[in-house]
RNA sequence: GGGUCGGUGCCCGAGCGGUCAAUGGGAGCAGACUGUAAAUCUGCCGGUUAUGCCUACGUAGGUUCGAACCCUACCCGGCCCA
């Protein structure tokens, strides 16, 4: 199994660019210490941070030790990488409750408990933290040229670009060096990996190593995964998908692959989920003798959302498709319905309210549905509101009582399959 | 520090005294078709107590009956010079 680790990673066309093709034996034998950090500049990992993720599952898997970097302290300056202008600081407080978070996904999604091969954790401000400005200068700092720093993309695109870039987002290079370096003394750490803008900072760390240790260490990078259509994937209704279910329900996160282009699907399957090559070729030609039962969307949403929500997760969000997906909302059992529902994103309304009657208006506004009363009024003039599986077709509509579905509360529904639970309370 | 060009709605980018909530493109949302796909077509795309009102064209003032458009100062950025 360990001989075919890098042939099944390129299979999956999930490397970009390597430093050194020694990175194959490497990882084939199972001597592969590979790290990625992950700056907590959100409070969840989303779908492109899991790609990533899942590569280290997949090193794992084949024998080689994966290493977490939660980069409290790369967070605090800002990655300046594939973006065009200065990112805005976050402030101490954020990060950390971004952190916190974040560290939760990580240990949750590598094994942390299995001998040589076990995960390891680390935060990179316990040491960015402490090191003094003047040792800083002079290590990493004297060992990396300004003029190497300026090849790199990321810098080059924004020295050209009309915003510049801030001496902070400069250094950030220096930091992730730092960092590498810190890893490959205490861990052994063989290896970086990270998405293709990211080669610019993986090749100076390489360098710095080298040169200060006269060790030598490689890079992998995995390419930009892009949709059919050339668009960068993972974004959607409302920004990024992320794992965090308080942020992207069950639900939605199911929804968003199961909705995949046919063309992307192959492409999915390979990135997203643990089939093997072989099984991933017979889905993809099965979807394509009927690509109208969607055979690999279903596969591709089951396997990844059960990957990341658990088996309870996956039955909520599936269960919630069924029942969201027939005919007649009102006719789907209680029970059903209820669970089904579970996974969906949800707001309340005080029973009295109803009494009286509501504006449907205020209801799609208050629930969240919608931003604005106007955004309300345009959307039922074009026919995309629904309430409790009925179409509303005048703005003037009240919300009462009689519109409770059987498990007693609301359902509100924009377009095909945004759903939102609006439950009575007292 | 000097010179110069520029800062417009989610993004790009027109506008250069009234008819500008602001052309166009992209993104986004919705509808039709279909397979909860793609492509295509259509509508919408600052808010609102809605033939009006409010907020908006870097910030603060000024000129004017009237300014995104003119003037002044300031802030921010690019480029050139020092």
């Amino acid at each position: 199994m360990n001989s075919k680790v890098s042939q099944d990673l390129q299979e999956r066309g999930l490397i970009n660019q390597v430093t050194s093709d020694k990175v194959y034996d490497l990882i084939d034998r199972g001597q592969a210490i590979a790290y990625i950090g992950f700056d907590p500049t959100a409070p969840s990992l989303h779908l492109g941070n899991l790609i990533q993720l899942l590569l280290l599952r997949r090193l794992q898997i084949g024998g080689n030790k994966p290493i977490v970097v939660a980069g409290g302290g790369t967070a605090m300056v800002g990655d300046p990488s594939g973006r065009s202008s200065e990112r805005n600081l976050l402030d101490d407080e954020a990060i950390e409750r971004n952190l916190a978070k974040v560290a939760e996904q990580l240990l949750a999604y590598l094994d942390f408990s299995t001998g040589p091969a076990s995960a390891t954790l680390v935060n990179n401000r316990d040491w960015l933290e402490k090191i003094p400005f003047i040792s800083f200068l002079r290590d990493p700092g004297k060992f990396i040229t300004i003029n190497q720093m300026l090849a790199k993309d990321s810098v080059a695109s924004r020295i050209s670009s009309e915003h510049g870039i801030s001496f902070t987002e400069f250094t950030y290079m220096l930091m992730q060096a730092y960092d590498f370096g810190q890893l490959s003394d205490a861990y052994g750490c063989n290896m970086q990996l990270g998405g293709s803008d990211q080669w610019g900072n993986i090749t100076v760390g390489i360098d710095y190593i080298s040169k200060s240790r006269g060790r030598e260490v490689y890079g992998v990078t995995t390419p930009l995964l892009t949709k059919s259509d050339g668009t960068k994937f993972g974004k959607s209704v409302g920004g990024a998908i992320y794992l965090d279910s308080e942020l992207t329900s069950q639900y939605d996160f199911y929804q968003f692959f199961l909705r995949s282009d046919d063309a992307d699907i192959e492409k999915l399957l390979k990135v997203f989920t643990f089939f093997s090559i072989d099984e991933i070729t017979d889905l993809v030609r099965a979807s394509q003798e009927a690509p109208e039962k969607r055979i690999g969307q279903y596969a591709l949403a089951r396997s990844i959302t059960e990957f990341i929500h658990g088996k309870d997760g996956l039955d909520l969000a599936v269960a919630a498709s069924e029942a969201l997906f027939t005919e007649d909302i009102s006719a789907v059992e209680p029970n059903a319905l209820r669970m089904a529902l579970a996974g969906a994103p949800r707001s309340t309304i005080p029973r009295s309210q109803l009494e009286v009657g509501v504006s449907i208006v205020d209801v799609a506004l208050d629930s969240g549905l919608v931003q604005s009363k106007s955004e309300a009024r345009k959307l039922i003039k074009a026919g995309g509101l629904y309430l409790s599986g009925r179409r509303i077709v005048d703005e003037e509509t009240k919300v009462t009582l009689e519109d409770q579905l059987s498990i007693g509360a609301l359902l509100l529904r924009k377009g095909k399959a945004n759903y939102l639970v609006v439950e009575v309370v007292a």
